[in-house]
DNA sequence: ATATAGATTTAGACTAACCTAAAAAATAAT
DNA sequence: ATTATTTTTTAGGTTAGTCTAAATCTATAT
């Protein structure tokens, strides 16, 4: 049986490798902000256990085990945020921390009751999949709006969940998931970039344009 | 910050000074299935922490500090059973250990949002009374079925959440909170009780009647 | 090729929980 | 009033997780 710190640094070996392949011990450290000592420790318990293949100077791989928790773990987190949503009114910028501590709190059965609730969805409210019961996970790759060329249209499906604050503003200006837009101009000394939507013309740092990712239309 | 183990420490002693004024360090120690060792380790920390006063060879008390936590942690158990059952469809004898869990991970604003989901319940799935957010408990003392009288009439108001099995077994008989029932019999050599519910005679041990209270009805 | 910087690992220590086995104190029984 | 039993506490040990400081290894730069 895991513990919760160990579900915690199993999910962030899964998303560091999705980058990376190794996940470096410092990575890992910096990340979950511990110690470099604190995870490599860990990395030991982990290899012990089975969960990552520990390569001494180099980093670690989750093994089969470590991916099947990992992804467990996700579901339970991504499942948890769309439940806060729909069925106890939180916005989206609101949920992270809440399905920080839910995910490791849940049986099987819960886990299946919240999914069956939620009419088994297969996006969180911030456009990451969530994997399925039996660990599969479809990875669609969305363009950043970054790399959207001027005059082109998409809809919103995926925002990174790693800042609340930028949720919030997106939240304020009125983006949020599904919204469509087209980018009306992107302004080459700052790198910014202007969409419509909504019917209104909205600016966009290239920091906050960075975070959003877009399904292209042709409209 | 307490920790998920300390907190339910702190929820047992509470439960265990409602009867006996003074919790016992092997009190404590069964109820929560530890060695008397274990429990003694915890009191001490718990009396430095200012969560208990402890009179070495007599047992602990819970301080006001105490006290607060031990009704935060109920009440967040006992909202969690509440909206395992409104919301996801579970019955009564399956959601005492999910709330165990989820107790120990339920911020203010999601305690909050349970209880507003819930329309601000007063009791539990099982008849237990709710604290209140600012942690005031009123507690309805209710009859024994054991010790009401034959040719009386009640509403079954709580029942013992102790024992899944038991429940479980009196939601196949059709008895729930609410049910009304009339005592037709007791049967003095084994005590069990006869009892009318539903349009139908049912019997039950003492044991059984033992987990069931009562408010009397005078119909 | 050697020095320096950067990353990784080890050494040693701490806290929270837990355990078993033994000692000490309080109760109960003779 | 002793003795026996039960309860409580101490002593000593384990595991998971954390830390800082020191050592070691790797890679880069001159
Ligand atoms: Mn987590
Ligand atoms: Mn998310
Ligand atoms: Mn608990
Ligand atoms: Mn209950």
């Amino acid at each position: 049986m895991e513990t919760i710190t160990a579900e915690d640094y199993i999910k962030r070996i899964y998303s560091i490798e999705r980058h990376s392949n190794f996940a470096s011990t410092s990575s890992i450290a910096k990340a979950l902000e511990v110690s470099d000592a604190s995870a490599n420790d860990m990395m030991k318990r982990l290899s012990e256990q089975g969960y990552v293949k520990y390569i001494p100077r180099k980093g670690v791989q989750l093994t089969k085990k470590g991916k099947i928790i990992a992804l467990k773990i996700v579901r339970r987190h991504r499942l948890w945020e769309m439940f806060l949503v729909k069925f106890l009114g939180y916005s989206w910028d609101e949920i992270h921390n809440e399905a920080e501590r839910l995910e490791h709190v849940t049986s099987e059965s819960l886990e299946a009751r919240i999914d069956k609730a939620l009419n088994f969805p297969t996006v969180d409210p911030h456009g990451d999949p969530i994997p399925t019961a039996n660990g599969e996970l479809i990875e669609t790759e969305y363009q950043l709006l970054n790399d959207c060329e001027k005059g082109s249209a998409g809809i919103i499906s995926r925002v990174s969940d790693k800042s609340p604050e930028v949720l919030q503003y997106l939240k304020n200006i009125g983006l949020g998931l599904q919204t469509k837009l087209k980018i009306v101009d992107k302004i080459s000394f700052d790198g910014s970039i202007i969409v419509k939507a909504n019917k209104q013309i909205i600016p966009l740092s290239p920091k906050l344009a960075q975070c959003i990712f877009i399904q292209p239309v042709t409209a």
